[in-house]
DNA sequence: TTGAAAGCGATACCAC
DNA sequence: GTGGTATCGCTTTCAA
């Protein structure tokens, strides 16, 4: 171990192969199990490579094989709600192969967006996913005709590419059958602003489910939306829900905690049902809320795996996939298996 | 541009060479303002470089330089609270530099880490951060004797390393200060468990400012605590505070909804004042909260510039820098500009 | 079974 | 001014 290293201070090919006493193609050979050779040379060479601390340059590799064992990450979801369970599961799938994630944060501004996405291809990524805040809007960047496959994950996406998204008509069905399963009949649905696409496809699932005059309430993704629509509701002296499908989890928090300033009972009186499975919302809330997780994770790891295989050059059935959602059940409904 | 390129679809400085009629090393030279060549030729290379679309290889580049223009970020904070800010930071810091950065999220699962540094390191990044939830523990992960520099953000580093915190006590006595100032007397804090090194420099901090004999309540860092610490005080029949500062934002939501709950109004009756700025939280508190920020994007941005000067070889002193905390005024304190 | 040599894409030195 | 050539660290024929 005397001899002298790079002033890298990494140790390279060249310097395993003058510990080994044998020729750089050798070592490369013995380490990457290629062409014949003996048996205990390779399983020597392998031993001093770790007894040296020997790990191959990937950008050298890289240069040869025209593989980098990298993509890129691209979003504009900066409170990273929807981004960081989609990412966690893109890193938990990729990591097993060796490959490494770029993250690009490029808010809604296109020339950044530009710049990361230069700097990405420049870095000879072997592939993108796009990921966003929205379904129904794609990022600020064009990724057409990129010289590597782009996935895109919970954000719209080119015509004939391969695009990830959660169910949410299957998502917004399952929660009003739960409803309608612990036996509440008046139903309502308090949600978002009409013109998301999500919005609308729970809603019609909502309607498809809980009968078409079940009343849907637009509003904005806001606890305080939730809060007011409660008070609207109660004022307007009409018939009173005793279950609430909330658009998303913020608005399911307005809605509980109003009923319970009015003195209604959630779960007793009412049931609310949320949607997103936001942990540290839904379990803080009280009671802790039921709600829909749109498996963004596991959305994550699909689209991880999709990339992966297009930049192998494996090929894929370009269009929309929607995956289903499950149901998350706290308290907000009560319910659960019991016998209400 | 008819000339056939590469099978990779990614042009090449051989392929721009010939487009341009002159030799590689004249086009690298005009590219990067390097030599003494006619102005002319510059441009016209320059100007076909863009035609065409040519992109240096960072790859190739590498491993010449040997520096990759990217940089690790590593994380156990898998929700991101703190690592989101701190991320963006860090990315907009380092993006005009053309540095990207590898996202490894490590859970608290040390073989994961193993396995994620190494895999940076096969990657030549230039540098890693280290980032977390917590200032006091560090990441599972020993990264001291890598081969590159190494930042520490928001956890522990080790003892010759560069870490940056946020200022904990001065955060806290800027916020007892503010409570002091719009002329509450009676001040309480209410805050997350006592092992928490943050907490205890917070605890201080408020005591210093408010008086020694000013009560500090540890719990956990949640609405429940929060509100179940404000049941505690009103029922102990103690002398009840004007102003209470709480160790996060989350304890300040349980602690304003339990007020409210009381038919205390805030801030009329009583201040409130919150740790962290977590916006999705405070702006949705009844009233909005009024709040300490950490700065965790400048933290970022610093984390950022700092490795980059230390990829560069520019010296910096190692040590513990405290980054100051900001309060955000919005309405749960009252007194902002009034005169109260 | 092993090693020499070519080459991946770019840069830098040194001739011309 | 411009172009050949060595080089970065590694993989991969092809000879020996």
């Amino acid at each position: 171990m005397t001899t002298q290293r790079a002033r890298s201070g990494r140790v390279t090919i060249h310097d395993l192969a003058r510990e080994s006493g044998v020729s750089v193609s050798t070592v490369s050979k013995a380490l990457n199990d290629n062409g014949r050779m003996a048996a205990e040379t390779r399983a020597r060479i392998k031993r001093i490579a770790a007894e040296i601390g020997f790990r191959p340059n990937a950008l050298a590799r890289g240069l040869l094989s025209s593989r980098s064992f990298t993509i890129g990450l691209l979003t504009n979801d900066t409170y990273g709600r929807f981004t960081l369970p989609v990412m966690a599961g893109i890193s938990e799938a990729l990591v097993d192969h060796g490959v490494s994630v770029f993250l690009c944060a490029i808010e809604d501004d296109p020339a950044l967006g530009k710049v990361h996405v230069d700097a990405m291809l420049d870095k000879q990524v072997d592939g993108i996913i796009a990921t966003g805040k929205r379904i129904d809007r794609s990022l600020p960047v064009d990724l057409a005709g990129l010289p590597v496959p782009v996935v895109y994950a919970f954000t719209a996406g080119a015509p004939e590419s391969v695009t990830f998204t959660a169910d949410d008509a299957q998502g917004a069905a399952l929660a009003t059958a739960w409803l309608k399963k612990i036996g509440r009949r008046s139903l309502v649905h308090i949600t978002g602003p009409e013109d998301f696409v999500s919005v609308g496809e729970r809603a019609s699932a909502f309607a498809r489910e809980a009968g078409g005059n079940a009343p849907v309430l637009y509003g904005i993704w806001s606890e305080s939306w939730g809060h007011r629509a409660i008070a609207d509701l109660w004022s307007a002296g009409g018939r009173l829900p005793d279950g609430i499908f909330c658009g998303n989890d913020q608005i399911a928090r307005g809605v509980i905690d109003a009923l319970r300033e009015r003195g209604v009972r959630v779960p007793d009186d009412v049931s609310v049902i949320g949607f997103d499975n936001w942990e540290i919302l839904a379990e803080q809330t009280r009671p802790p809320l039921t709600t829909i997780d749109m498996n963004l994770k596991e959305l994550g790891r699909e689209a991880g795996l999709m990339v992966l295989a297009l930049a192998e050059g494996r090929p894929a059935e370009p269009g929309l996939r929607k995956l289903p959602c499950k149901l998350v059940v706290r308290q907000s409904c009560g319910g659960a298996g019991t016998a209400e």
